[in-house]
DNA sequence: CCGAATTGATTTACATAGTC
DNA sequence: GACTATGTAAATCAATTCGG
C-alpha cells in the first residue's frame, strides 16, 4: 500500500512549524542545534546534494523504508568541548519530545527522533528521523535557506530562527505582550527589567528585537517590521505592554519560486523511489 | 469657565561601570 | 570585547494650578 505523502502548501507546513516550535520553549540549544542539523540536511538534499557525500565522511542521512538514518559527529551539536553527558542529555530529551502535525487532510504526530544512539569515545552519533517527519522538515527548509540556516546555528540565542517561525506564513498584523514575546522565545520573564521590576524596553529592543530583524531582514523570506503597543494607545508616552508585528515578505529571497520547478523535480524523484519501496 | 503655564510622572536615549 | 546592570538627563504627556 502505498502511503499518501502529504501534499500541502509550503505556507501551511510551516505555520505548523510555528505551532509546534512555539511548545518547544525549553528546548536546549543541542537540542536545538540537532533539529537544525536535520534541517541543514533537508536543504542539502533540496540543492541536490548527495547525502552521502554531504559534509564528509561523519555525517550520513539514508532514507530508509520508514525513517531516515542520521549519523553526524558530535562536534556537529556542541561546539566548545565534548562532554558526553551533555550530548546524552540532549538525545534523551530530544527522543521525548513530539511533532505534532495537523492539515486539512490529516492529523499525526511523531517524536522528532528515534533510537538515539551515542558511541563513546568515537563522537559520533546516531538516530532515526520518521519519514512523514523528514518531509515536513524538507519543506520548511524550502523557505530557509543555507545562509540563514547557519548562521541560526550559530547562534547561542537563536532569537532570528524562533522570530523567522513566528513571521512565516503571516498575513495579518500580530499583537503580542511583552510576556508572551519573552515566553515564546525563551527569555526569562525577569530578563530586561530593572531592579524594582520595571520593564527596559530600550535593552529589549537592542538585544533581542533589532538583532533577530536585522538577520532575518538580510536574508530571509520572511522578516517584521514593528511597533510598540502601549497601555493608552493615545499616550505615546504610556507603558510599552507589547509590540504589534507586521510580517514583511520578501519574495528576492524567496528560492523556491525561482527554482521550484527543479526543487519540485528533486523532491517527487524521493517521493518515487518512497512510493516504489513501499508497493 | 477656559486656556495657558507649571508640576509631576514615566519612558527613552545615552552614558558609565562592572562581569565573564 | 560582548554583555549586563544601573544611573542620569532629555523628552513628553497628564494632571493641576493659575490668571483672566
Amino acid at each position: 500500500m502505498k502511503k499518501k505523502l502529504p501534499i500541502t502548501k509550503n505556507k501551511d507546513v510551516v505555520v505548523s512549524w510555528v505551532y509546534t516550535w512555539s511548545k518547544q520553549q525549553d528546548m536546549s540549544i543541542h537540542e536545538q542545534r540537532i533539529v537544525l542539523r536535520i534541517l541543514e540536511a533537508c536543504q542539502a538534499e533540496l540543492k541536490g546534494v548527495k547525502l552521502k557525500d554531504y559534509a564528509g565522511t561523519k555525517r550520513k542521512f539514508e532514507h530508509g523504508l520508514w525513517d531516515v538514518d542520521a549519523q553526524m559527529h558530535v562536534s556537529d551539536v556542541i561546539f566548545s568541548g565534548r562532554d558526553y553527558n551533555e550530548i546524552i542529555a540532549a538525545l534523551d530529551s530530544l527522543a521525548g519530545r513530539f511533532f505534532t502535525y495537523e492539515d486539512d487532510e490529516e492529523w499525526w504526530k511523531c517524536g522528532f527522533i528515534s533510537n538515539p544512539k551515542y558511541k563513546k569515545r568515537t563522537g559520533i552519533i546516531t538516530f532515526r528521523v520518521s519519514n512523514d517527519l523528514w518531509d515536513v522538515f524538507t519543506k520548511f527548509a524550502k523557505g530557509y535557506r543555507e545562509f540563514e540556516l547557519n548562521k541560526a546555528l550559530a547562534l547561542p540565542t537563536g532569537y532570528s530562527l524562533r522570530f523567522y517561525m513566528l513571521m512565516s506564513g503571516q498575513v495579518y498584523p500580530l499583537d503580542i505582550s511583552l510576556e508572551n514575546l519573552k515566553d515564546r522565545l525563551g527569555i526569562p520573564a525577569d530578563k530586561y527589567k530593572d531592579k524594582n521590576g520595571k520593564d527596559r524596553i530600550d535593552h529589549f529592543e537592542e538585544r533581542v528585537l533589532k538583532p533577530a530583524k536585522a538577520a532575518l531582514d538580510e536574508s530571509c523570506p520572511y522578516t517584521f517590521n514593528y511597533v510598540k503597543v502601549r497601555e493608552n494607545p493615545n499616550n505615546k508616552r504610556s507603558k510599552v505592554t507589547g509590540f504589534r508585528f507586521y510580517p514583511v515578505y520578501q519574495p528576492q529571497f524567496r528560492d523556491e519560486e525561482l527554482e521550484g520547478k527543479e526543487l519540485q523535480a528533486k523532491v517527487t524523484a524521493r517521493y518515487q523511489i518512497d512510493s516504489h519501496v513501499y508497493e
